[in-house]
DNA sequence: AACCCTATAGTTAGCAG
DNA sequence: TCTGCTAACTATAGGGT
């Protein structure tokens, strides 16, 4: 950290930051070199809000070419497990402005998703079940009984983990014995797999509800919201 | 928005924004603001971050009392797949300094990565095979044949997708029925799940290398550094 | 608890090497 | 490419309401 001399002889040595609008960047340089600062700041800010609140936070980030940054504390994968496991996620469809202080709204909107996340649950199973009757499919597609106990899905939930992980190891296994080239890491997986939260096309900001109401979050770009919730 | 009169008296109207070290609040109501502030500022951030460099961005934080915010774009679900199909997450031991331009070095570290990937791959199923043999274990803890091949791979995982929503809903469901009190939405599975990348106890920023190698990556505070490649 | 406000700490756009 | 610089922009700590 010791030596900058002064290397710079004009009156002016930099204009300095320029107020920029914040859409599309078309320069492609421009939008990486964009990317990589900003994707640094964004992980620094990460990590400043897990240190000073001992919050626990995941950041994944695609770039446009496709390659993935991460950061997380205590780390990725135990946040997005957390996330998983413990999240319903409750699809937001447009309610674009949600009245900063109306509980009562939002608590009814939460109820209504519920009971639309349980419709949907309804239909995959029945989807699911037709799916191995035509098909004769895979023993794995009716893996979840009617009648399963609250126990036994936990343990569930728990070996699913662990085969997951299994599946994916193998996978890239595989991968890693056929690709010593250029391949993009992610595009194998890309397609096909369900977006299963069904949420829609744009920004889209959720917090989760601890089983009480809260009050509104606001945020700043023409976001789809999702349940905003003081509540800390 | 109309009406702010001074409401100040003295000559300084505010101290303004004080310096603070990065380290744990011990104030839980200053915990709480900040981290509101925080969160805010970062889901902020992300947001710029795609729509300037049209990155896809998702971000999951949890506040010390276990309630979730999220970020995503296009939505979280579909970040946090992508990640899950397409990432082994490749374990960050410990490698503090990577330097900046060592392409070889980091390969092998790859390929060392790889090795242990497998043998704990090895370890696990030996495990899991054990646990079947003594408790008469479930089936699925013998899911992965030794011998499936890649294209059935890729279907199991998919399917595995599909079936960890069922039962995500299928235990929200009965948490919602017993529940409605105050329990936090998420603890239930934050214990007994193991974290199923390996990774330490700190912080992680993971990298994904796309098949060439990359430059470094480097943060700031004392993080778990996984691969950095400036590959973007 | 959620907003204001202000002053200032911190981030970053544009350049240069 | 990535690093460093600098000026200007932005986030936010502390405080008030």
């Amino acid at each position: 950290m010791g030596s900058q001399k002064k290397m710079i002889s004009k009156g002016r040595k930099s204009i300095g930051r320029q107020r920029i609008e914040i859409k599309q960047l078309e320069e492609e340089s421009k939008k990486q070199v964009t990317f990589s600062k900003r994707r640094a700041g964004l992980f620094k800010k990460a990590a400043e809000l897990c240190i000073l609140c001992g919050a626990e936070v995941a950041v994944i980030a695609y770039s446009t070419h496709g390659n993935v940054f991460c950061f997380g504390h205590p780390d990725v994968g135990a946040v997005v497990d957390r996330y998983l496991t413990g999240n319903l996620c409750h699809s937001s469809e447009s309610l674009d402005e949600v009245p900063v202080d109306d509980f009562n709204r939002q608590h009814a909107e939460a109820e209504k998703e519920l009971e639309m996340e349980k419709k949907r649950l309804k239909e995959i199973e029945r989807q699911a079940k037709e799916k191995v009757e035509n098909n004769g499919g895979f023993w794995w597609e009716e893996a979840v009984d009617e009648d399963m106990g609250l126990e036994e899905m936990e343990q569930y939930l728990r070996a699913l983990q662990e085969v997951r992980q299994k599946v994916a190891a193998r996978v890239e296994e595989f991968r890693m014995m056929r690709a010593s080239s250029l391949l993009s890491p992610v595009d194998m997986a890309a397609g096909g797999v369900e977006n299963y939260f069904g949420s829609g096309n744009d920004f889209v900001i959720q917090d989760w509800e601890g089983g009480n109401g809260g009050s509104g979050f606001v945020g700043s770009h023409g976001f789809g919201y999702g349940f905003g919730h003081g509540q800390i």
